[in-house]
DNA sequence: GTTTTCATTGAAAATGAATTTCATTTTCAA
DNA sequence: TTGAAAATGAAATTCATTTTCAATGAAAAC
């Protein structure tokens, strides 16, 4: 299922497909590998979205440019988009990985409703500021956090009403 | 792997495995299931720690209790207790889903060490505050949250030291 | 430009945790 | 008791993820 997301990024331009190719071939350079035509393409489809990909969503965007590439080239992909920096996981806790672009993108976390699966991003300071506080006092590097939030959407509810009236 | 606890309740009384049980009791005879002596076995091993179990971990304890009892049973009586507020999961990212007491226990976040797994609960009521404020904000019922803190921890920064040094 | 060397590719197989199935055993209400 | 319903646990299944491997392709070296 595809998510829908909120927030308040414009849809991404050709100038930055442009510059996150550049980061990913120096990337591939910088690790000895090398630059293929797949590798861009499932970027392309990648950077095209903005929604939380799992390796299946973008496997089958991927194939509609290019039915020749498999699942596991997608597969590969993301792991060296998440290296360089361009993806990053995001865990909706449901046993699905899924992934979003990070290029440009503040700090931000999200919230998910259980029943439609949809999500919201929102941004908060504090969190941010909790990850350093609470591992200066237990002498932890800290180095990422996690935090979603879980609940029914307006919608859902909506929806629930209606479907079983009191 | 067994993970270290560092918090403030001290080890699980009598009592509390009286009470746990009655808990579970209630909720079996509610829900039309019957209590048996596996599940019963179950729980007290569960309770007896103050770890982060996987199912396999806990039945591997449970079996030093009983031989005879599968990871089946335990896989269902976590889910059981989960049901009944006795557990509750906690996902540590690394794809194993644990499970810890939930008794008698104050809302408590984990800060985890990507190195050895051990990890560090602290309490935040900024965190349980800002479930709130965001779900008012975006008209979300929210009904839980998950926040993880991810680093490494001082002895391990300590043995990295120890075995490369400048 | 050609050769040579590695990395890449993708289908298929493997992995591994979670979950379900099913024949047998146990619980418990009548 | 006893019989209906649930529980049990070994084995099978599911399903996302990860690895394998033979064929292909990229790019460095010649």
């Amino acid at each position: 299922m595809l998510q829908n997301r909120i927030d308040d990024q414009p849809s991404i331009s050709r100038e930055m497909v442009r510059e996150a190719q550049e980061i990913l071939h120096r990337h591939l350079k910088r690790v000895g590998l090398k630059q293929t035509a797949q590798r861009d393409t499932i970027l392309r489809s990648f950077l095209e979205t903005r929604d939380h990909l799992s390796t299946d969503e973008l496997h089958r965007l991927v194939q509609k440019k290019d039915a020749g590439i498999g699942y596991t080239t997608v597969y590969r992909t993301l792991k060296l988009l998440a290296e360089c920096g361009l993806a990053s996981e995001v865990a909706f806790h449901d046993g699905i990985a899924r992934y979003e672009h990070q290029y440009n993108r503040r700090s931000h976390h999200h919230m998910v409703c259980t029943e439609c699966g949809s999500s919201v991003e929102f941004f908060s300071r504090e969190v941010d500021q909790l990850e350093q506080e609470i591992g200066r006092r237990h002498h932890y590097t800290t180095t990422r956090h996690t935090f979603q939030i879980y609940g029914i959407c307006e919608n859902c509810r909506k929806k629930n009403a209606a479907a079983r009236p009191v």
